[in-house]
DNA sequence: ATTGTAATCCGAAACGTTTTGGAAGTCAAA
DNA sequence: TTTGACTTCCAAAACGTTTCGGATTACAAT
């Protein structure tokens, strides 16, 4: 069987304080009583019950992340890139990673955050594309659990996030299209729910704007955000007469699919019909031709929220006591930035060219 | 504060022990107690404490998943589909999946498995990308733990496990090339450590051989199952002279990476140079051109090696003990199978054809 | 009146750990 | 010799739950 302090206490003749003290290496045991203790640990073969820690301590070291997720499959790599940045990252920390998908918005959904929450299941959790009205950012805020979003919301109450400037973002690659000399150029939107779709959408219409051009509601197609939406939106807004000559999709997964659909209709991609993605996850550098696109890190931001989640909660300052916490920083001990926006970057690559006209 | 046990059986007026027994829908607790104390757990928005529960029952409803990755990155959506299918089946059973990545055969993967077991972190673990003389298995198997694998091994012992016969799939789409005319065949192999690799390997030989083609040992070049690796396989494939009239990957990310490092080079796929893959992800289809390859259900394996594992832990067979519970099953009860075996099947699309010569 | 039985309830122990608040012993300073 | 300080240890409580083994009451059967 396992073998717990106990049998270790009996074995070494001291009492189940003691051994425990040895091994968590307080000063009030003699060293050669530690010594004594920790040999015999080693030979019992002794490991800490995980669980009756957790009980005691009344914290579990632990991080949830719920993936919102459509479906049976999500085969995003976004989300892939987003779990390798917060799982290493969780892992150096020594906390574990709770992982969960559920469908955006469902009682599921609402349930696992409860579970988690009330049921004391994990320290903290991850929120991730985050939506109007976010249910999950409110009900965090409201029970006063630990969390850092990646992205913003619309709710009135101020919360930890990362988020990528998306709007600007758009407006980069919006213009990188126009200045070629794109006219029409077409969008793949996302579910209207998110966050960052508003501000994608309106990135991209202001710019069409301020370049003397007029938004055309048939030139917006909704997207899924799955390759397969791209491929079947760009359909559509390719058997439109006069078709686009340029598409720009929410993300790079609609985008390759969108690449797809125009490839199958014999386009050159670069020539016939540009292309412009959003994250710049690693498939778009090797698709063919490679896909102009916004850089959004998602493997770092999936660090970045991770290692706030943690300092949030190992510094214990909640959010409201943040003004405080302030006044008493220790010397040489940096403000954690809790709202951090990041400047996006426009990565040019073969898909996007100068209209066929124009040549 | 959280409310617990303790708390509803102070209001209520009753011992923690019938409040507990209550909730639990116990029969020797009047139907009138019951309500009042359902009643009061609503009001008071009571959740039991998981931690504690875990502790008492002594078992977590965790199962563990340690995902094995080199490098801090893992964008293979070879891991998306398997942890969708594992999330979701554990999710069904409500098992709670805990996630790490740890390098393979490194020390810290090791300590993480140390940890799962002797610290009864989980209740069991699913075991991916089986190698040769895989330490994993030989510790879960020597500690007696829960665990089902995706892949077999070479170790003596029998696990369960859940495995695609790789041998046969290589073995499909080597003929397939072969049938299509091509002589010159590369292969980017993967990690020799794996044993999938192996496996592959010698389908892609025998076959050669069975067609009375030579192995090249030339035409064999070491890949590390990511879309980079397989770019730069294909390009030092690609650099001899004679250069193969077709590529087959052990994994299509590899497969899709050759395909760009062609197309550099102008060469049209499925003409100039066909390409073949092995696993059949999401992406195989929507590339350009579509790529074939050889279908490993992966999404499904992973539900059921997940299954699998949930009924080993619920029905308690050890490995060992089989024999005996299938005596004993009860009617209806049918036998779980334990080592399953998938047939491979070949999914031809555009990026295999007609070496050019040929035509 | 006694016995038996069923229906309800509950105290205490248990899960394995950490922490609290001393206790006991030693030794040196006063 | 007392006092104080220091070192080393430990019993008991605590974390929140479930389970074990009764205890109590009511009521019907003898």
């Amino acid at each position: 069987m396992t073998v717990t302090l106990k049998d270790i206490a009996k074995q070494v003749g001291l009492s189940v304080t003691t051994v425990s003290r040895a091994l968590a290496g307080y000063d009030d045991v003699a060293e050669g009583t530690r010594q004594r203790v920790r040999a015999a640990a080693k030979e019992m073969g002794y490991y800490p019950n995980i669980t009756a820690r957790h009980l005691q301590k009344q914290r579990t070291d632990t991080l949830a992340f719920v993936i919102p997720t459509h479906g049976p499959r999500f085969s995003d790599p976004f989300f892939s890139e987003l779990l390798a940045g917060i799982g290493n990252e969780a892992g150096r920390h020594h906390f574990d990673l709770l992982v969960s998908t559920q469908p955006p918005d469902s009682e599921d959904e609402r349930e696992t955050y409860r579970r988690i929450v009330h049921g004391r299941r994990a320290d903290g959790v991850l929120v991730v594309r985050t939506r109007q009205n976010d249910e999950r950012i409110r009900f965090l805020s409201e029970q006063g659990f630990p969390f850092v979003a990646f992205g913003r919301s619309d709710l009135g109450s101020s919360f930890p996030y990362v988020d990528e400037d998306s709007y600007t973002g758009t407006r980069l690659i919006t213009q990188h299209m126009a200045d070629l000399g794109h006219r029409r150029i077409g969008f793949v939107s996302a579910p209207a729910g998110l966050m960052f779709c508003q501000l994608r959408l309106a990135g991209y219409r202001d710019t069409l704007q301020a370049n003397g051009l007029e938004p055309d509601r048939a030139l917006i197609i909704g997207g899924d955000l799955t390759q397969r939406g791209g491929f079947e939106a760009a359909q559509t807004l390719l058997a439109l007469d006069p078709r686009p000559t340029a598409i720009i999709a929410c993300n790079d997964l609609m985008a390759l699919g969108a690449m797809s659909a125009a490839q199958n209709l014999g386009l050159i991609i670069g020539q016939d019909l540009s292309v412009g993605g959003f994250d710049d996850i690693p498939l778009a550098e090797h698709a063919h031709p490679p896909l102009t696109t916004v850089r959004q890190p998602i493997y770092e931001i999936g660090q970045r929220i991770t290692r706030m989640l943690v300092q949030l909660i190992q510094g214990q300052p909640a959010p409201e006591t943040r003004q405080d916490t302030r006044r008493s920083r220790k010397a040489g001990e940096v403000a954690a930035e809790t709202q951090v926006i990041l400047t996006p970057q426009l990565i040019i690559r073969g898909s996007s060219g100068p209209p066929p006209d124009s040549g």
